[in-house]
Order: C-alpha cells, then structure tokens, then sequence
DNA sequence: GTGGCCTCTCTTTTT
DNA sequence: GAGAGGCCAC
C-alpha cells in the first residue's frame, strides 16, 4: 500500500502520532507545529492503512470553520467524500445525537434550538413571571450561572437540597423553573445540548454501547478548551476502550472564562493509564526571535505540560517596539507601517492587527479608511443574529411549533398589531397559573372572553396569522415558505417604512434569508443518515440557523487588512502582525491583574498573540490612551518587560514627526517620561501654568514622573510628554 | 406606541 | 463616550 502521501511529509514526532497504534494519545502541539495537519493524517492513517471504515471515525472540534477544514483537508488528502465520517463541533453532534434519539433524550421530536440572546430573553420573560426585580436579579447573571451549572453537568435538583443562602437558594429556584419552561416549550440551549446529550448516553445503556461501537476511533480538537459535561461525554464515548486521540496546548487555553478546563489535560493522564503523550516542538511558522519572546513570555506561567518551541529557519528581525504618543498616533503609525509594506509588493491579506478588546478598533478603522486602505474586521454581529432576521425565524418557528414561546412573545406585536402590554401580561399570567404554553394561554383567553373588542380582535388575527402561514405553507418548497412567512407578517412591510437608514438593509437582509433558505442544502447539514431523525426542511434550516450564526458571511478574498481580537486570531497566522494596545489595564485587562489564574490566561493570550507572526512582529502600546471617555495613562503592559531586550528593538520616529496635544486633566498619579527631566525641574504648560517636578522614578522611556502645578492650585497631575516645556 | 431622556456599564466569544 | 435599556410623557 502506498502511504508515502500521508506520512512522507511529516517530521518525526509528527509521523510518531499520526502512526501510532490504537491508544489513548494526548498530543501536545504547540503553536504552528502542525497540529491540524497530524489530525488529518492521523485520520487518513486510520482509514487507509488500518481500515477504519470512514464512518466509524469521530472527529470533534470547536468551530464550524475548524470542522469544515479539516473535512476538506481529508478529502484532500485521500480523494474521497468524507461524507460518511462524524466530523462537527462539540455541540452539532450532540445536536445530531439528540434528534436521532430525542425520544430516549425526553426531547420532543420538533424541538428546537435556542441561541444566546433567545436565551436571555427567556431568562427575562421568566424573571417577570416570577415577579423578580431584574435590578436585584440581573437576567445576564442568571444566564452565566445557569450555564455554568450546566457545563459542569449541574441540574437544578441536584441543588435543591442544598443549604447555600438565600441567594443561592433563589439561584436554584429560578434554574429549575428556566429548566421547566424549556421543557414545555421545547427549547434547548446551547449548554443544554450538551448536558443532554452526555445524559442521553450515560442513562440509555443501548444507545451507549451503540456509539461505543460505532465510534471506533474518536479524535478531539483543541483539547485544551473542552468543559466539565465535554470531557465527561468523551469519557463515556470511549470508556474502556483505547480508541481515544486528542490534540491540544495548555499553552493556548484561553477560554476558562467560558469554562473550558485546562486540568482536563492533566485528568485525561489519569483517566487512561496507558496513554501515550507526544509533543510536537518543532515550530514552521515563525522566526527564531519572535519564538524566543514568546517562549520567555509564556515561561513566566506555572503549572505548564512545558513545551519549547524551535524552528529551523532563522532569526529573522527582531519584534518591533513602538511606544506611541496616544491611540491616534498608535493607529497612524501601524497605519504607515502598513501602507509602505504594501509599497514594497506585500499583500494586504498578510497582514493582521490584533487588539484585546473590540473597542480598540475604531481608531485603526478610522485611519484606515481615511488612507483608503481595504480592510476587514472580524466579529461583530452575524447574519442570524440581526434582530430582523431573529424576527422572521421566530415567525418560521412559530409555524412549525405553537408552543416556543420565546418565538411567540418575540413577534406577537412585531410589527405592531394593537397588542398591548396589558393583554401580553394577561396571557402571561394565564399560562404561568396553568403551566401552559402562551400560544395555548391566548386560545383560552379568547374564548373566556372579556377582553375588549379592540384587543380581543388583534389577538385573533395574529393566531389567524400563524394558522394560515403554516396552512398555505403546506408542501411549498423551504424558500416559499421563508418568503411567505416574511411577505405576511408585515416585516417587509415594516421596514420599508422605517426611513432612518437602516431600514433598506433590513429589507435587504430578509431577502437574503429567503435566497438563504434557497441555496439551503440539507445534505450539507450532516443529518441524513439512514435512521436519522425524520426532521422537515424547516426545522434543519432553524436548527442551522442557531448552530451556524455565522457561516453566511464566506470566506472572503479580497486583499484586505485583517482587524481583530486577540481571541479569535488563535489558530491563523499572517506574515506581518501588529499587537497593539499592549498595555496595564487593557492588556491584561483590568478585571484579570488580581487574580493569578485568570492573568496566566491572558498571558497565554499575549503568547497565542504573538505567535500569529510569521515573519514581522510589532508591538506598540500608548502613553495616553482615552477610553471610556477619560484619559488615561497606562503604563507599558507587564509582558513587555518579559520579552528579552535582544529579541526586540524599539522603533525611534523621525525627529521631525511633531507629536500631537493631548487635553490634560487634573487627576493623581502618574506618568511615563523621558529621563530628560529633572527632580525639582520647573516645567510649563499654557493651561495650568508653572510647575515643579517632585518625583521621578525608573529610567528612560519607563520613567514615571510627578509634577506639581502650583498657580492653578492643582496639587498633582497627569501630563503626557507633549504638554510640558523645560523651562 | 413612540420618542426623548436618564442611568448604567464598559473583556474576550463559539456554539 | 457610546450604546443599551428602562421609564415616563404624550
């Protein structure tokens, strides 16, 4: 057999994984050392050499993207479809899991999945209902804690017998009565597909012991990042076999915010006895001298599997320090920066600026646009999530299930229709008494009647409304259904009219839905296997819809500079990468620096950051930096001082480059100087007069400085460098 | 039911 | 400083 194809590319630790007998194997990769690329080979190994038949191959990952590239990287690699194999994220498969047995998962058959603002709707809606004060009670905390129980495996009436406080308690209460309401209207969360789908095997010893089976080989992406119910699932998946193969790097976890449980890279050691761990060091992405900063950067956390990354090719430049005057002058210089690579034939698609927080944005967009430099920032609101189309879904749900009252109360005056609060309120109360759903609650308040004539008739029409969109949709093809539903509501209607600006988008938006429901391919969906659910269209379409916000946008081609977070750059590379706003307070975030283990994330952050870089690494950070309205004055982030000086190089402007005013403000504290001042110095500025430097600590460009102004009465202040004169 | 005013908050984000 | 959400008045 010829296997040179699969393993002739690959370096020895990367064939040692890819070759290995069946057993459990932890791989450590680290970053750019190959690892999507071992668990492709690793797959095509199974199939092609050790005749794994396709569809007993499991592959989980995080991302849709990361499922659909290693899909086609595989097809790639062996010319076949890898239509036969699992391959999806985390909460996909335990989606196709639950609609192959929602019976034995106590689902009903149309259940349908809710996103993360349907989420926290249905957390608001219940907090009323149970008449708590949203000020006491803050729906997003509730969401966060309800979640959090969820992925350590938590139901609520493993609480109930708990003594917390009060507080507590109430927790409690509110878990288990989101819990019902979910029940009754059948509506799954994202925590929650999870949670069942982990239930699902571990209380139905058939269904276990046939994906036990049928899974023959189960490979994981991005261990590191797996949950409590995840890790528990994958367990229970491979419990007593030796079939289990997971990719990962303690050093890149940066989702414990999310509850992503770096120690289940340590658990797993134990878990299975007999496995095998193999790290892959060798790194083929970036130079030597940006390697050696970040290994000296992420060497400052404890507890690491401990890697060091190598590479073979050299040193290349050192990172690029530039400490800017201000955010603007940060902007125009990662700005220039970028206009006179693309001068020199560099492409604009190699470039990436990466900041910690979405806010950071602005300013380089502003500059870009200005300079008419083609540019795209990542993130921001999806396709399925604009309120419009989440309005034309609710419709589409409502047709397809009466009782999802999160749809019902979402549409049920939109557009309005003359339905008040007061009759929302009425049916509120009527399906909490008899523990109904809303659409059943409306019904019964029609018919018992005493509404005013006014009300009575919108409620009608809008349950007409419903009954008729499902009636007359009944064998249309998806799309007409999707068209129908947004023609009839009065959606379209609703936004036409909208003259402020975004109301043609809107439109525009609700038909690209329908042209969305068009180019639907259900098979694309990964669902009909044989024995799979018997779903409609529809409802694959509204389970895509929740499980694929975003994957409308496409991949885009066009040679744009590349804006985003430092978190969602994890697992890219561009050859010129600026880290900008590196910065106390901002990176690491304000909220991290008291707490060792969230500030070791965000040092992992800065590593995953820089790693990114192929071949040019700048950093910069401001002196001033105005965020959320005020000026501050940061102090150069703590992981500057942790790169080696030889690795990096700070950049000196031209003299001639006349650094811009900035408004000063009376403030305590203070401020990075050049050492050009003195201590007892006199110094000027026109606003607040003359002035005495009283303190001065540190060297160079990290000197900190104190100055009193005496004629304004300000006892101390907060000056950037441009502000003061030497008298 | 809409518009205007006030207050509050202010990482990261996929599913 | 900006956006979101709540509240009140018309």
């Amino acid at each position: 057999m010829d296997v040179t194809s699969i393993i002739d590319s690959l370096n020895d630790a990367q064939r040692a994984a890819v070759t290995a007998p069946s057993q459990p194997m932890l791989v450590l990769a680290g970053a750019g050392s190959g690892k999507t690329r071992v668990l492709v080979h690793r797959i095509a190994w199974q199939i092609q050499v050790e005749g794994v038949p396709a569809h007993s191959i499991l592959a989980v990952t995080f991302t849709n993207k990361a499922a659909k590239e290693m899909r086609g990287r595989i097809e790639e690699l062996l010319n076949i479809s890898a239509q036969p194999l699992w391959i999806g994220t985390f909460h996909g498969i335990a989606h196709r899991l639950l609609r192959r047995h929602a019976k034995q998962a106590n689902l009903p058959e149309a259940f349908q999945v809710m996103d993360s603002s349907d989420q926290l709707r249905v957390v608001k809606r219940l907090l009323a209902s149970l008449n708590l004060d949203e000020a006491k009670w803050p729906a997003k905390q509730i969401q966060w804690y309800i979640n959090a129980q969820k992925d350590e495996g938590i139901r609520a009436k493993h609480l109930l017998s708990d003594n917390g406080d009060l507080f507590q308690r109430q927790m409690v209460i509110i878990y288990q009565a989101y819990e019902e309401l979910c029940n009754r209207s059948g509506l799954v969360d994202f925590a929650e597909l999870l949670l069942r789908a982990h239930e699902l095997l571990r209380d139905n010893e058939d269904v276990l012991e046939f994906y036990q089976h049928r899974f023959r080989q189960v490979h994981v992406d991005e261990f590191q990042d797996t949950n409590t119910i995840q890790y528990a699932w994958l367990r229970l998946l491979t419990q007593g076999k030796d079939n289990i193969f997971v990719v990962g790097d303690d050093d890149q976890s940066i989702y414990g915010w999310r509850g992503a449980k770096i120690e289940n890279i340590y658990s797993f050691q134990k878990h299975y006895p007999n496995h095998q761990v193999i790290k892959l060091e060798q790194n083929y992405r970036s130079t030597g001298n940006i390697l050696k900063a970040a290994n000296k950067v992420i060497a400052n956390n404890d507890g690491r599997m401990g890697k060091e990354l190598w590479t073979e090719s050299g040193d290349g430049e050192p990172i690029a320090l530039y400490a800017a005057f201000n955010e603007q002058d940060e902007a125009h210089f990662v700005v220039e920066r970028i206009r006179s690579w693309v001068n020199d034939g560099g492409l604009r698609s190699d470039v990436a600026i990466l900041y910690r927080s979405n806010a950071q944005s602005r300013q380089f967009e502003e500059k870009l646009m200005t300079t008419a430099t083609p540019y795209r920032v990542y993130g921001g609101l999806r396709f399925f999530e604009r309120a419009e189309i989440k309005n034309a879904l609710a419709y589409l749900r409502l047709t397809s299930n009466r009782h999802d009252d999160a749809s019902f109360e979402r549409v049920i005056n939109t557009p309005t229709r003359g339905i008040g609060a007061k009759t929302l309120e009425e049916i509120r109360n009527i399906a909490r008494d008899q523990a109904i759903s809303l659409w059943t609650a409306a019904i019964s308040l029609l018919t018992q009647g005493g509404m005013s004539a006014r009300a009575g008739n919108a409620l009608d029409a809008f349950l007409k409304l419903i009954k008729h969109l499902e009636q007359e949709s009944e064998g249309l093809e998806l799309f007409e259904k999707v068209q129908r539903v947004v023609e009839k509501s009065g959606l379209i209607e609703l936004y036409q009219k909208d003259k402020a600006d975004k109301g043609e988008e809107k439109v525009e938006n609700l038909e690209e839905l329908v042209n969305a429901a068009r180019l639907f391919d259900k098979a694309s969906v990964q669902m009909l296997e044989d024995n799979d659910a018997n779903l409609s269209d529809l409802d694959m379409f509204l389970a895509n819809a929740s499980l694929e916000a975003g994957d409308m946008q496409g991949d885009d081609f066009d040679d744009c500079v590349q804006l985003m977070t430092l978190h969602s750059a994890k697992g890219l590379e561009f050859k010129l990468v600026f880290l900008v706003g590196v910065e106390e307070g901002l990176f690491p975030s304000q909220q991290s620096v008291e707490d060792i283990g969230r500030l070791e994330e965000e040092r992992r952050l800065c590593y995953v950051g820089m790693t990114r870089a192929r071949e040019h690494l700048y950093i910069t950070y401001a002196e001033s930096r105005r965020l959320y309205g005020r000026e501050s004055y940061p102090r150069p982030s703590r992981f500057l001082r942790e790169i080696p000086p030889e690795h990096m190089q700070e950049v000196r402007l031209r003299a001639s480059v006349s650094r811009p005013a900035a408004v000063v403000k009376p403030r305590s504290g203070s401020i990075q100087m050049p050492s050009r001042y003195k201590l007892g110095q006199r110094v000027s500025h026109s606003k607040f007069g003359e002035g005495e430097v009283l303190q001065l600590e540190g060297e160079g460009a990290q000197e900190r400085i104190q100055i009193n102004f005496k004629q304004v009465g300000i006892k101390w202040l907060i000056v950037s460098m441009a502000q003061l004169e030497v008298l």
